[in-house]
DNA sequence: GACACATGCAACCATTTGGTTGTATGTTAT
DNA sequence: ATAACATACAACCAAATGGTTGCATGTGTC
């Protein structure tokens, strides 16, 4: 049942986690008053999250902090790349035929 | 059942076709060889991808080619900006970390 | 027109998924 | 110590997912 980044934000409920637990700790507690399922239901996107690693734990007494592990995210980004380079060409392909147009008026 | 690009990606088969189609329109046919499924199964994944606006087809006689539509690859890079904003806000403070090291050496 | 080819679509199936409820474990407070 | 709280874990369930096989449709070719 391996499960990789992507398949971990596939999920509308565990992107709004992400986004969620982004820039400040979090329990589950806090986290599933921000949703309308059961604190169960969010304890086990947890996991999911946790599995992939994009999500890590900081037990404090009897609370436990989620926070994202931002460097997983990167993953995302690095897989992203291969296709950037790919409308970045495009863009400059448009920058030369704008330019080509401007040459033409010039030329008018 | 609206999916949307998420879980169009969350397919390792169907981020191979996105990879096989980035450069080259191609035919279901071709996509199914490189890949030890049916292509019926293929031909789902196109569907999928299809419906998500990720892909485009372009109709030639009895064949129909499947190219990757990129602009919609930019839709998942959009909302990777937020979380490229933190990744990076944590390099650059790990920038001024080794300026304090570097003026801390030359201290010494 | 008959036949092979390229593809889509529908029906069916096993597995996975996201959710719920119920319980167990460990922590704080009284 | 006992009660209340925070959380994980297990069992169960309906729905979605990815796959298969079989068939329908449309396009070239002989």
């Amino acid at each position: 049942m391996k499960r990789d980044v992507f398949q971990a934000i596939a999920d509308p409920t565990r992107r709004a986690i992400i986004a969620l637990i982004a820039l400040q700790a979090m329990t589950p507690n806090a986290i599933a008053q921000n949703f309308q399922t059961t604190r169960q239901a969010v304890s086990k996107h947890l996991r999911i999250l946790t599995e992939c690693e994009l999500v890590k734990q900081e037990h404090k007494g009897r609370e436990i902090y989620y926070s994202l592990k931002i460097d997983k995210m990167k993953e995302i980004d690095e897989w992203l790349e291969r296709y950037r380079s790919i409308w970045q060409a495009r863009f400059d392909q448009l920058g030369e035929v704008l330019e080509v147009m401007k040459k033409k008026k010039r030329e008018e």
